[in-house]
DNA sequence: CCAGACGTTGTT
DNA sequence: GTCTGG
DNA sequence: CCAGACGTTGTT
DNA sequence: GTCTGG
């Protein structure tokens, strides 16, 4: 599956790659510890609406979030792109040690009382905790997805699997390319949004509840440098066949966990073992698409037009790209998305 | 047993 | 063609 | 995933 | 660390 979950952007329009803070939030009577977004093209730093973007789970559970809607995706993007910035907000010496509530990490705790979903970035493609050299792009592999046909089999994803280090991956959508005589066709895939939230959304403000994120079973792993330094927390995408509505664009996709029950069992390592958790790795169809821009297949290019829907067979048109506008613009792009049944027009 | 891989998608 | 960087 | 490199010696 | 191929 794609590459290609990108940032929201901020308030002021950037769409540069962000980082977090890290805080701990009451959400429904529990401590969630989270990372806040953060945009280090303002001068201010945070966002209020990237940070209400993010929705933080609002269930009481034991595992690990993975924010990718507004994550770090490429750990040498981010290094390159904030030399001599703190990129991992949760640090080992907070993963590894029980403390009091507030700060109590749900990183392989046996007990079921953990009762905290930790929202934090990793860096996407896993590195297995025996990996021996000493850089961890030395990785002469792709882990960036897996096949649940046989994650239960691969060296590199069976232990993490055992050990329960399953996370979700929280996103606006994905990419897929279509491929195609001439070319190749990317496509936006995502929720379907409900008119609530979109009408909310324009409104702002308190009502805010944001765009619905895609929410993708991953696993992840800890890894440390062989030399010494920080913890290495690094994950990959469960893929599975495409479901029936996208498989004309491609015949692979992540797996979904739609709603709050799947994405409640998956994280529960301490409740749900092992073999009933892989029984939630199933195609969706609860699942919508666009085609998009090709705009989107440079990596450098982050803004409103690489999520923007466009009409195929006709001739692009430019529009000034993401000058203005950040993820309003982006929003507003999506609102003008039919939610279903798009198929026959694009097909 | 040791040595060497450890992965996916897509394409053929 | 295949690997690396993003 | 796509885009872009794919190399060395020696010089700055 | 653990599995596969020889």
């Amino acid at each position: 599956m794609s590459r290609g979950i990108r940032g929201r952007g901020c308030d002021t329009g950037h769409r540069q790659i962000p980082a977090y803070l890290s805080i701990t939030v009451q959400v429904a009577g529990m401590l969630v510890r989270c990372s806040v977004p953060f945009c280090y093209s303002c001068p201010e730093g945070g966002s209020e609406r990237l940070h209400k973007t993010a929705n933080i789970p609002t269930l009481p559970l034991v595992g690990v979030f993975v924010c990718l809607s507004t994550a770090v995706l490429w750990e040498q993007t981010a290094q390159q792109a904030l030399p001599g910035r703190q990129l991992w907000a949760e640090s080992e010496s907070k993963l590894g040690e029980n403390r009091k509530p507030q700060t109590v990490s749900i990183v392989q705790r046996q007990d079921a009382d953990s009762s905290e979903r930790v929202l934090m970035d990793m860096r996407w493609g896993l590195v297995p905790s025996w990996f021996k050299q000493d850089n961890p792009s030395k990785l002469q592999f792709n882990t960036s997805n897996c096949r649940s046909d046989t994650m239960l089999s691969k060296s590199s994803y069976k232990g993490a699997l055992l050990k329960g280090k399953r996370c979700v991956v929280l996103a606006d959508g994905f990419y897929e390319w279509q491929q195609q005589s001439g070319g190749k066709q990317p496509y936006f895939i995502y929720f379907p949004q409900t008119k609530d939230t979109m009408d909310k959304e324009t409104q702002g403000d308190e009502e805010w509840k944001g765009w619905r994120l895609l929410t993708m079973a991953g696993i992840f792993d800890c890894w440390e440098p062989p030399g010494g330094g920080e913890m290495l927390y690094t994950y990959t995408i469960i893929t599975v066949d495409a479901s029936k509505d996208v498989s004309f664009i491609h015949h692979r996709m992540p797996a979904i966990l739609d709603g709050d029950e799947a994405i409640r069992k998956w994280l529960d390592f301490a409740e749900v073992p092992t073999q009933e958790a892989v029984k939630l790795i199933q195609p969706t169809e609860n699942i919508v698409f666009h085609p998009v821009s090709t705009f989107v297949n440079n990596i450098r290019n982050n803004a409103p037009e690489c999520v923007a829907p466009v009409e195929l067979g006709v001739k692009k048109v430019g529009t000034g790209g993401g000058l203005a506008g950040g993820s309003s613009a982006m929003v507003m792009s999506l609102s003008q998305v039919r939610a279903a049944r798009l198929q026959e027009e694009w097909q």
